[in-house]
Order: C-alpha cells, then structure tokens, then sequence
DNA sequence: TGTACATAATAAGTACGCATATTATATTTG
DNA sequence: CAAATATAATATGCGTACTTATTATGTACA
C-alpha cells in the first residue's frame, strides 16, 4: 500500500518539517535585515554585539568578551573576530580588564553609541514589520521559540 | 516618567524580540543537526541539497541547480559551490541539460541514494526530538513559519 | 533576422559560525 | 604552596551565505 514510489521522507511534503522552516525564515530574515542595516554598514553580527554591549553597559559593571559572548549566543571566538572588526571601524575599544588580565573590557565609543541608537530604531521597525504578518501570533511564536531556547 | 537610565531600546529585554530569538534558536538548531549529520560526513546545507534532489527526482524530470536552488530557497551562487562539493564527495554527478545548455542536470550516484536514505531519518528523529519540547504546539509553530515565508 | 532582455552557472571577495588547538592567566584543591 | 583544572582570548581552517560581476546561452519581439 505504498502512497509513492519513494519512502525515504516519512512525510510527504518534507517542506513543512519544523527544522526545515525554521531555518528557511530566519535566512529570510538575515537576508532582508542584511539590507535594513546596509545604511549602517553592519552585519547583523556586529549590530547584535553592539547592542549587547550598549544594553550590559547600561547594566553590567564590566562587559568582557565572553559575557557578551554568552548573552548574544554568538560563539567567543567569532565574538572575538567580529569585535576586533568593530574596532577598526572605531565603534568599540578594548581594555585591559582591571582585575584578571585575561580578559578585555569592551566598551563603545561615541560614534559607536550614536550609530547603534539609529540601529536599533531600524531593526526594531524592521522586526515589526517583518512579524506583523503574524499578527497577535506574535506572542504565541515569541513562547514557543523561548520554549525551544531553553532545550540550552 | 523613565523606567530606565537608558532608552535605546523600546523593550525593557531585547532577548524577547522575535527576530533575536528566531536567530538564536536556528542557531541551537544548527549546532545540533551539525552534530546529527558529523556521521555521515554531510553539513547541513548538503544535507538539504541531497535530500532535495532525491525529492525533486521522484517528482520532476530534470533537477537544474535553479530548480533546486528556488527549491531550498539557498541562493545560486551557494547551491553551485555545495554541488561542487557533494560532486567532489562522489554523491552527486552534474551532465549537461538535454536541451538547455547553459543549464547542468544533478543527480545522485548510488552512494549518495544509499547516504541520503540514513540521512533522512536521522535528520527526521533529530527534528522530532528538537521540537518534542514543543508538544501540540508544533503545528502552531509551522503555521507561523509558513505564514511568515509566504512573504517570500 | 537581429537586438534587447532573461536565465544558468560561476569567479572573486566579504563575513559569519563553528571546531580544534594554543597561549596566558585564574582558581581550586590536596 | 604547588599541581591540576578552568577560563579568556585568539590563530587557523572549513563551509556556508551572500554580493557583484562575468560568461555563455536562451527567448521574445520589432
């Protein structure tokens, strides 16, 4: 009683697998934010650790790589690539960590501080529009994607 | 009537954005598929690749790399470069299109057919379990990612 | 028929995202 | 205190993911 010729896919449209739209959405979210934050010249990447590392200034004594690396879940060493690109365009510095030398504290500069404030407002009307669509979904999408982050 | 020293951001937490979170939990995802598919020698995106071309072969007479391409929804220029690889891999071969010219035909050697068959099933379980955390609300999950790819 | 436009594939280049290994320094524990 | 262990940052290298530009070929239509 087979329903087609081939039984490798135990559904019949495999495009609708979770895995497989998850990560089809958030290559079209990358795509379209990429655009959003051309005017900036930033990457999503060096968007997201500037923002993180505005917000944990606001609230964190020292911002060190890995503090920053665990809130953004952005791997430390890619962390590390992407700040070091963020220096040389002048939106962060790197110091010495006062009490273990291991670590760098990072903090923006002004130009730094001024360009992520425009940022922010551009990919927060981005994200708006992106999810309006869903319309009071919203909040449903947002549960269950903190749902499937606290798997780790 | 400021609730915090700071305002750049409208929400008191930006972890609760929907595009950071979808960001972060494709990226959980792909840690671990990474991870699911290390056996087989196969990242993902040639994971993707192989199972579509199986898939678009059953169903289609000629599989181009645009067909495939629109089909995965990985951008040309990717697909040309992990068909190459797959090739390389002895999983795929690549003839001229009976009638385009421009055009290249892929199809999967038997080793790929025999890889891609484990694959599948693996990447099925793999799936299952990721979002089993989920219950009955995976299918509100897929409606929501299918609503937000019909944007294109 | 020829010319404008579209399409298929790829070259070259930038930037993640992650794995593994290394260096330097902290921290823990016997 | 010294040895074992953990942690912070980075060098190196692979594999996407995408951009812009190029080559070659197909198609439409005046």
């Amino acid at each position: 009683m087979s329903k087609s010729i081939d039984n490798t896919f135990s559904v019949e449209k495999p495009e609708e697998s979770s895995g497989f739209l998850l990560w089809q959405v958030t290559n079209l979210w990358q795509r379209q934010i990429k655009k959003a934050l051309e005017p900036y010249g930033l990457t999503h990447s060096q968007f997201v650790l500037l923002a993180s590392i505005h917000w944990l200034s606001v609230h964190q004594q020292e911002v060190t790589q890995i503090v920053l690396s665990n809130h953004t879940k952005i791997d430390p060493m890619t962390t590390s690539t992407v700040l070091r690109t963020l220096q040389q365009k002048g939106f962060i510095q790197r110091q010495e960590h006062l009490t273990d030398t291991r670590a760098k504290t990072v903090g923006l500069t002004e130009e730094g501080k001024e360009i992520i404030k425009k940022a922010v407002i551009t990919v927060e009307k981005f994200d708006t529009e992106f999810f309006s669509i869903l319309g009071n979904k919203t909040t449903e999408l947002n549960k269950n994607l903190i749902t499937l982050l606290g798997q780790q």
